[in-house]
DNA sequence: ACCTGAACACCGTTCAAGT
DNA sequence: ACCTGAACACCGTTCAAGT
């Protein structure tokens, strides 16, 4: 008689992002999702492959929601220069939201765990397309690139608590965007 | 008879640093660290509390380091501007010659191995100083996280494999130092 | 004062046996 | 077809005994 699943993949890699943003990665063990999902450990194995490959799918997830949360922001504002400030902003907040998971997309100390580079690029789409608008088609993957870079800087430094020298974290946010959209805009031929 | 020490703190951080940037983080285990130094396992816990301070040592080591690179090349340059350039510049080499090392300043993941915050946010004061000369003391500390977040953005996605999307990684770069720097240099008052 | 082997706890993973 | 307990390998860590 064949058993009727008593949990799903998707279920397990939720629990493990879960588990993962309340605590660290240390405590995403098998034992600790096995548990939260009502199974024993070995009963993942029917569902996942492995611990790596489980990591991995959370951050594909991350990513995967990731790029959903910008391209939403930035659709909502028709001007390209704000829209692409909307985009910052949605990036910032659900990093915040997701920190640990966040992580994992740039976490190259773990490369079984590495989510599929094509699908982390993916997440700058939105980003190229807006730029476009602002800068022209020659120059607007190495503008969004800059944008990109920076805001995943400062996220990431933020998370870290690297704003350790004074000043407000807020207002570097807001002067940071203002510099970078300039910056990017007013390149010479 | 007291027994003359077989190795160092300074020589298991080091073999512990080379294992990393030889393998990856899980390849950085005791064993694998006490083969290297010429001891047993248990020997190392005389040198270093446990594994998670032993990976914190190494983080700060290579923050210490890459410190020292940057400012190294900033004080090369008169100008401003080009000791700017030098100096992200060298923050590029210097990663890219210690990736995995680099990868554990911000590997929040693992909270109880994150270097000291106020060593790894030390690491932007040169480029405060240097930014006091280009933009004035009232900008220069939002200023120097701006091109800092860029910096530290760029070489991270980099890394991790994100500039998929075509193009020359090269002149994103160049691209990148040129627009921020503009951008930061140009702000309204 | 540092090093060692033995021992322990914990965790990922496999597998044969259950339903 | 999925779940389970038992078992194994591996790793971090402790500790009593060596020199």
């Amino acid at each position: 008689m064949p058993a009727p699943s008593r949990t799903s993949r998707a279920a397990v890699i939720a629990a493990a992002g879960e588990i993962l943003e309340a605590a660290d990665l240390e405590a995403l063990t098998m034992a600790a999702v096995a548990d939260r999902v009502g199974v024993r450990g070995p009963s993942l194995y029917k569902h996942v492959a492995n611990r790596s490959v489980l990591i991995r799918a959370v951050a594909e997830q991350v990513a995967s929601d990731l790029r959903d949360a910008i391209e939403r922001a930035a659709g909502r504002q028709r001007d390209p220069r704000a829209s692409l400030r909307a985009a910052v902003v949605a990036y910032r907040r659900y990093v915040h939201a997701h920190p640990n998971g966040y992580g994992l997309l740039f976490a190259h100390l773990l490369p079984d765990s590495m989510p599929d580079a094509a699908l982390v690029a993916s997440v700058g789409v939105p980003i190229v397309r807006r730029m476009e608008e602002l800068v022209g088609p020659e120059s607007a993957l190495e503008a969004a690139r800059t944008l990109v870079a920076w805001a995943h800087g400062f996220v990431s430094m933020e998370l870290g608590g690297a704003f350790r020298l004074g000043g407000s974290v807020e207002s570097a946010f807001a002067f940071g965007v203002d510099a970078v959209l300039r910056g990017v805009s007013e390149a010479p031929d």
